[in-house]
RNA sequence: GGGCGAUUAGCUCAGUUGGCUAGAGCGCCUGCCUUACAAGCAGGAAGUCACAGGUUCAAGUCCUGUAUCGCCCA
C-alpha cells in the first residue's frame, strides 16, 4: 500500500491492491479440516442471463457484511459463489440475440449446436458477474465457484431425481398447465405473473337444439359470457346453476355450437354463479346463468368436465394458433376451418365477427379483469392440455417417516413425511425463521396450498430429463442402475426408466435397444433447490458437507421465498436429512424516487458498476447499507449523470453520502497517520489517560457492543449508521480536535498516540464488514507504522496481516463510563455556548475571547480543570469558573440547565434582551406543560415513580434557567 | 379476491417494550479555504407524525375504521 495519501479519498487504487491482498492470504478460502465453527453462506446464484442490477449490488453486500463479520470473529467461513443456468430465460435471450443477429431460429440449428451458443453465452456472463461480485467487494471463496449445469451439480441433479423416481414422487401427468404459447413451455404457478387487463365480456348466443317451454315463454337459445371467445371452438358442454329455475326445463337439452356445429349437452353445476345485475359481486354482475364449459383450455371447465365426464377437445396449436391437428376432430365446417392456422387473438377477433354479422352477439361489455402473463415473455398464459413430469409434493414418503413423523401437520392436508411437509414442519418447530418474521406467513401459506409440481420444460437448454423411454412393458433393472415404471400413452403401453448417473455405458446401451431419452428439461428451480448441498459435492461425502453443511443464512428478496426457499428447504430435508440454513433474511427491493420498481423497460436502472467508478465501491455499499432498514421497499431517487466518454447514466444522489463519509474516513487517518509517525514502540505508562482519552474509550465501548449486537440480529442500517455518528460526530468532530493540542507537546504525545491508534483500529475493524477495501487501504498504513496498537489492560485487538481476517473488537465493557460521558457532555456544552455566541455576534473565530462561567462549586472544579483544553478549541485567552462569578457589564450571556456562561467584551444590549427573552418563552413553555403534567392527579399516582420524578426534576431545572435568565434580563434593563 | 407493507421536515428515511421539547443525511439560510478533510468546519431555520374515532395519567408508537400508494399470492 502506498505510503503517500491523497488528500481526497481515491478509491481505484485502493480497491484493486486490496483485492490482491486478499487472494495472496488464501482469507477467502476455508480449510474444511479447521476446527474453527463454521459459517455458511451459500449466494443466491445469479442468472448468467444478464449482468447484476443495484438488486444483486444490494443482496451481495449484505451476504458480505455477514460473512465478512463472522469470518472476523474467527469462524471457519464460507462464502459458496456461483451462477444459475436460468433455463427459459438464458435461452430466451440467446434465441433473441441469434435472431437479430443472424436471422436463426433455434429450429434452424441441432440441439447440441444450439446448446453450444448458450454455453458461449453463459461463459460471458458468468465471467462478467464473477468479476462484478469481486469488484463489489465480495469475499467468496472464488475457489469453490460452481455453476447449477457443471459436473458437480449435474450429478446432484441426477441423484435427486432418481431418488424421487424411485420414492414413486415423480410421475406423469395429463393436465392443464400454464403454458406459454411464445417460449412454448410450461410454466409453474408461480412462473405466472398476474396482471388487470381491460379486456371484454362478449356475451355469444348458443342455439338450442330444440326450443323448449319455460314459464310460458319459448326459449330458443342460451347466452353465455366469455373473455376469450376462441374458446369456444372447444366447447363440449353449457353449465347452469343447479339452483337456476331455469335449470330444470334446460339440463339434458342439447345446444348447437355456432361455428362447429357440434351437438353439446346442458349440466347442472354448482360452479355457476346465478346471475344478479345488482351484485357487488362481479361474476353475479356479469353472469348470464350460463357458462360455456372448454375443458381443454380452462382448468375450471377442466374441473367440471372431469365431473361430468365431458369429451376434452384441444383446439390450439403449441403456439397459441388454432389448429385441428391437436385433438379437434369435428372441425368440417367451413365457417370452422376458415379459422384454423389463425393466431388466438386473431381469431377472437374473428369469432367476435361472425357471431355479430349472425346476430348472434347479444352484448359487450368492458370488465378489467387479472390475466397470467409469462414471467419470461410477458405474454398471455394458455390453460394447455399437455404431458408433462410432477413432483408429488403431499404424497406421504414411508421410509422417511421414523426420522419425520407421518401426521397431518395441524390445520392441513400436508403429511409430515411429505417433501411439503418436511419444508413446512421446521418452520413450525421454529428452527427456520424468517427476519423479517412477518414472511414466514408468505412461506407458510404457499406450501399449504401447495399443488404438485410441473418439473418438465419444452427447452433445450437445462439439464435433461434423465428418464427413458420405450413402447411396451420391460424389465426393471435396478441392478444396473435403472429404475423403471409403467405407463400408458395414447399409442398404448411404454415403460420409463430413470438412470442413475455415472452409467454412460448403460444409456448407450438402451439408445441401441431402442430406450429414447426424454428430450424435456427439468424446471431450473430443480437444480436451484439443491444448490447449498450440490455445490458443497452430495451425492459424495465430502469434506465441505461434513463442515459446512447445513449453511447458517440465506439471504435473498422476497420474491424469491416461494420459488425457491421453500423448494431448498424441501430438498435439503429430502436428500441430507436437515434444513439447509436457519435464518432466511429477506432485504427490501429497491424502487426508483416514484416508487416505481428498477427496469429495463422503464430505463430507471443503475448500474453498479457506474457506481462503483463514480463513487467508489464502499460508498455504494455504504448507501446500500445504510437503506437496510426493516421496510420492504426502498426508494432511491434516480438522476442522469454524464460520463467523460459522453455516455449519460444512471445514478443516484444517495451515494454521495458514501462517498463523503469514505472520504471523512480517508481524511481522518491520514491525519492520524501523520501523527503516529514517530509512534513508540512500547506503550507508554496508561495510568494517566485524559478525560478525552476516557471519553472516547467509553464511546468505543458501547459502539462495539451495539454494532455487534445489531449485525446478530439482521440489522444493517442501524450499525452503519452508529458507525458513522461514532467515527464522525465522535472521533472525528471532537476527539481529534482536543487531542491535537497535545500531538505537539512531547510529553503528553505518546498517551494520545496509543489511544488514536487503538480506536482508530477498532474504528476501521468495525467498519471493514460495511466498506472492506477503505478500511484494508488504511489498515495496512497503520500496520506498518505502528505494529502493535493494543492498550495494555484496557483494549486489546491483536494482530493480523490484514484487516480482513483481523479479529472483531471484542466486548470492552469495562471501558464504558457513564460518569465520563457526563462530564464530556459539561465540557462540550459549554464549548458550544462560547461558539453559538460567536456566530451570534459574528465574532472572528479566532479573535481571542475572555470567558467566566458561574456553576455549581463540582462543575466548576471540573472546568478549571479542563480549561486548558477549552482555551485552546475556542481560541480563548481566558477561561474561569467559580460559583460566585459575577457577570460584568459588558459580557453577553448564556444560559444553560447546569451553567451561566458570560463572553466578555461582547455589548449588544438589545440583541441579548432579544434573545433572553425568546429564551424566557421558550422555558415558560416548557415549564407550563410539565407542570401540567405534574398537577394531574392521574399522572403522578398512576404514572411509573421514575417517570414521575423526570418530570419533577425537570420542572426544578427549568424553573432555576428561567430565574436565571430573569436575573440576567432585569440586569439589562 | 386473500395477505403484507408504506404514509413523520422541501427530498430520502430513523424513531425497538407507549414516557418526546419528534431525530439523521441531503437540500436551504448565515459565517468560515481554522496546516486531516470545502466531498469540509461552526451555527441556524424548517414537522397538525395521511385522515377520523377509540384505549390510556400519557399515543408518532396500541386498537378500529377511511383514504392514497406499493408489493406478494390466487
Amino acid at each position: 500500500m502506498s505510503q503517500e495519501l491523497s488528500k481526497i479519498y481515491e478509491p481505484q487504487q485502493v480497491e484493486s491492491q486490496a483485492y490482491k491482498i486478499w487472494q495472496q492470504s488464501q482469507a477467502f478460502h476455508p480449510d474444511p479440516a479447521n476446527s474453527a465453527p463454521a459459517y455458511t453462506i451459500v449466494i443466491p446464484p445469479p442468472n448468467v442471463t444478464a449482468p447484476l442490477h443495484l438488486g444483486h449490488a444490494l443482496n451481495n453486500t449484505l451476504q458480505d457484511i455477514l460473512i465478512r463479520w463472522r469470518r472476523m470473529q474467527q469462524r471457519n467461513t464460507l462464502w459458496m459463489p456461483g451462477t444459475d443456468h436460468a433455463g427459459i430465460a438464458t435461452q430466451t435471450v440467446v434465441e433473441k440475440r441469434i435472431l437479430a443477429e443472424e436471422g436463426k431460429k433455434r429450429t434452424d440449428f441441432q440441439r447440441e449446436e444450439f446448446v453450444g451458443r448458450v454455453q458461449q453465452w453463459k461463459d460471458e456472463y458468468e465471467a462478467r458477474i464473477i468479476e462484478q461480485l469481486q469488484r463489489m467487494g465480495c469475499s467468496c471463496d472464488w475457489e469453490r465457484t460452481r455453476f447449477t449445469m457443471d459436473d458437480v451439480c449435474a450429478k446432484a441433479v441426477r441423484a435427486t431425481f432418481f431418488k424421487l423416481f424411485q420414492d414413486g414422487l415423480i410421475y406423469r401427468g395429463k393436465r392443464l398447465v400454464n403454458w406459454d404459447p411464445a417460449t412454448q413451455t410450461v410454466l409453474a404457478d408461480d412462473e405466472v405473473e398476474h396482471e388487470t387487463i381491460d379486456g371484454h365480456f362478449w356475451y355469444l348466443q348458443y342455439p338450442l337444439e330444440k326450443p323448449v317451454e319455460y314459464n310460458g315463454q319459448k326459449i330458443e337459445h342460451v347466452t353465455v359470457a366469455t373473455t376469450r371467445p376462441e374458446t369456444m371452438l372447444g366447447d363440449t358442454a353449457v353449465a347452469i346453476s343447479p339452483r337456476d329455475p331455469r335449470a330444470d326445463a334446460l339440463v339434458g337439452q342439447n345446444v348447437r355450437l355456432p361455428i362447429v356445429d357440434r351437438l353439446i349437452p346442458i349440466v347442472a353445476d354448482d360452479h355457476v354463479v346465478l346471475p344478479d345485475p345488482e351484485s357487488d359481486d362481479e361474476k353475479a354482475k356479469f353472469s348470464t346463468g350460463f357458462l360455456k364449459v372448454t375443458p381443454a383450455h380452462d382448468t375450471n371447465d377442466w374441473a367440471i368436465g372431469l365431473r361430468h365426464d365431458l369429451p376434452v377437445i384441444n383446439i390450439m396449436a403449441p403456439d397459441g394458433s388454432i389448429s385441428d391437428k391437436h385433438g379437434w376432430e369435428d372441425c368440417t365446417t367451413p365457417e370452422a376451418q376458415n379459422l384454423v392456422g389463425m393466431d388466438r387473438f386473431e381469431a377472437r377477433e374473428a369469432i367476435v365477427n361472425w357471431f355479430r354479422n349472425e346476430k348472434l352477439l347479444e352484448d359487450v361489455r368492458d370488465y378489467a379483469h387479472e390475466v397470467g402473463h409469462s414471467y419470461r415473455s410477458h405474454v398471455p398464459i394458455e390453460p394447455y392440455l399437455s404431458d408433462q413430469w410432477y413432483i408429488a409434493v403431499k404424497k406421504p414418503i414411508p421410509h422417511l417417516a421414523e426420522k419425520f413423523g407421518s401426521d397431518l401437520l395441524p390445520d392441513t392436508d400436508v403429511p409430515a413425511n411429505s417433501l411439503a411437509g418436511l419444508a413446512l414442519k421446521p418452520l413450525l418447530d421454529n428452527r427456520l425463521k424468517f427476519t423479517p418474521d412477518r414472511y414466514a406467513n408468505n412461506y407458510q401459506t404457499w406450501l399449504e396450498n401447495l399443488r404438485d409440481w410441473p418439473i418438465s420444460r419444452q427447452l433445450w437448454w437445462g439439464h435433461q430429463i434423465p428418464v427413458w423411454s420405450k413402447p411396451g412393458k420391460h424389465e426393471n433393472r435396478c441392478e444396473y442402475g435403472t429404475f423403471s415404471v409403467q405407463g400408458e400413452t395414447d399409442q398404448g403401453p411404454v415403460t420409463y426408466a430413470c438412470v442413475k448417473p455415472g452409467f454412460e455405458e448403460l444409456e448407450k446401451a438402451m439408445i441401441d435397444e431402442g430406450w429414447q431419452q426424454d428430450p424435456d428439461v427439468l424446471d431450473t428451480w430443480f437444480s436451484s433447490a439443491l444448490w447449498p448441498f450440490s455445490t458443497m459435492g452430495w451425492p459424495e461425502e465430502t469434506p465441505e458437507l461434513k463442515s459446512f453443511y447445513p449453511g447458517d443464512v440465506l439471504c435473498t428478496a422476497r420474491e424469491i421465498i416461494t420459488l425457491w426457499v421453500s423448494r431448498m428447504v424441501m430438498m435439503g430435508q429430502y436428500c441430507m436429512g436437515d434444513i439447509p440454513f436457519a435464518d432466511v433474511f429477506i432485504h427490501a427491493m429497491i424502487q426508483d424516487g416514484q416508487g416505481r420498481k428498477m427496469s429495463k423497460s422503464l430505463g430507471n436502472g443503475i448500474d453498479p458498476l457506474v457506481v462503483i467508478d463514480s463513487h467508489g465501491c464502499d460508498a455504494m455499499r455504504f448507501t446500500l447499507a445504510s437503506m437496510t432498514t426493516q421496510t420492504q421497499d426502498v426508494r432511491m431517487p434516480v438522476e442522469p449523470m454524464k460520463l467523460p466518454d459522453g455516455r449519460t447514466v444512471n445514478t443516484s444522489p444517495k451515494f454521495d453520502i458514501g462517498r463523503n463519509f469514505c472520504n471523512k474516513l480517508w481524511n481522518a487517518s491520514r491525519f492520524a497517520l501523520a501523527n503516529l509517525a514517530d509512534f513508540p514502540a512500547d506503550p507508554p505508562s496508561l495510568e494517566d489517560l485524559t478525560l478525552e482519552d476516557k471519553w472516547i474509550l467509553a464511546r468505543l465501548a458501547a459502539t462495539i457492543s451495539e454494532v455487534t449486537q445489531q449485525l446478530e440480529e439482521f440489522r444493517f442500517s442501524d450499525p452503519i449508521n452508529q458507525l458513522y455518528r461514532f467515527f464522525w460526530n465522535e472521533l472525528c468532530d471532537w476527539y481529534l480536535e482536543l487531542v491535537k493540542p497535545r500531538m505537539r507537546d512531547d510529553a503528553r504525545k505518546p498517551v494520545a498516540q496509543y489511544v488514536l491508534a487503538a480506536v482508530l483500529d477498532a474504528s476501521l475493524r468495525l467498519l471493514h464488514p460495511f466498506l472492506p477495501f477503505i478500511t484494508e487501504g488504511i489498515y495496512q498504513n497503520l500496520n506498518q507504522l505502528c505494529p502493535n496498537r493494543d492498550l495494555p489492560n484496557l483494549l486489546t485487538l491483536g494482530t493480523a496481516d490484514c484487516i480482513a481476517s483481523a479479529p472483531w473488537p471484542a466486548a470492552a465493557d469495562s471501558l464504558v463510563n457513564p460518569e465520563i460521558e457526563n462530564q464530556m457532555n459539561l465540557i462540550q456544552s459549554v464549548i458550544r455556548l462560547v461558539r453559538d455566541t460567536r456566530t451570534r455576534y459574528q465574532i472572528a473565530p479566532r479573535q481571542p475571547l475572555t470567558v467566566s462561567v458561574k456553576a455549581a462549586p463540582a462543575l466548576c472544579d471540573l472546568l478549571n480543570n479542563q480549561a486548558q483544553l477549552i482555551n485552546d478549541i475556542t481560541s480563548l485567552e481566558a477561561f474561569t469558573a467559580a460559583p460566585d462569578t459575577v457577570k460584568p457589564d459588558d459580557a453577553a450571556v448564556a444560559v444553560s440547565d447546569e451553567l451561566e456562561i458570560y463572553i466578555h467584551g461582547v455589548i449588544d444590549p438589545q440583541a441579548e434582551r432579544d434573545r433572553l427573552t425568546q429564551q424566557k418563552q421558550d422555558l415558560e413553555k416548557q415549564l407550563q406543560s410539565v407542570q401540567a403534567k405534574l398537577a394531574n392527579e392521574n399522572f403522578v399516582t398512576r404514572a411509573k415513580p421514575e417517570v414521575v420524578q423526570v418530570q419533577r426534576d425537570k420542572a426544578q431545572q427549568l424553573q432555576e434557567q428561567l430565574a436565571s435568565v430573569q436575573n440576567n434580563l432585569d440586569a439589562l434593563s
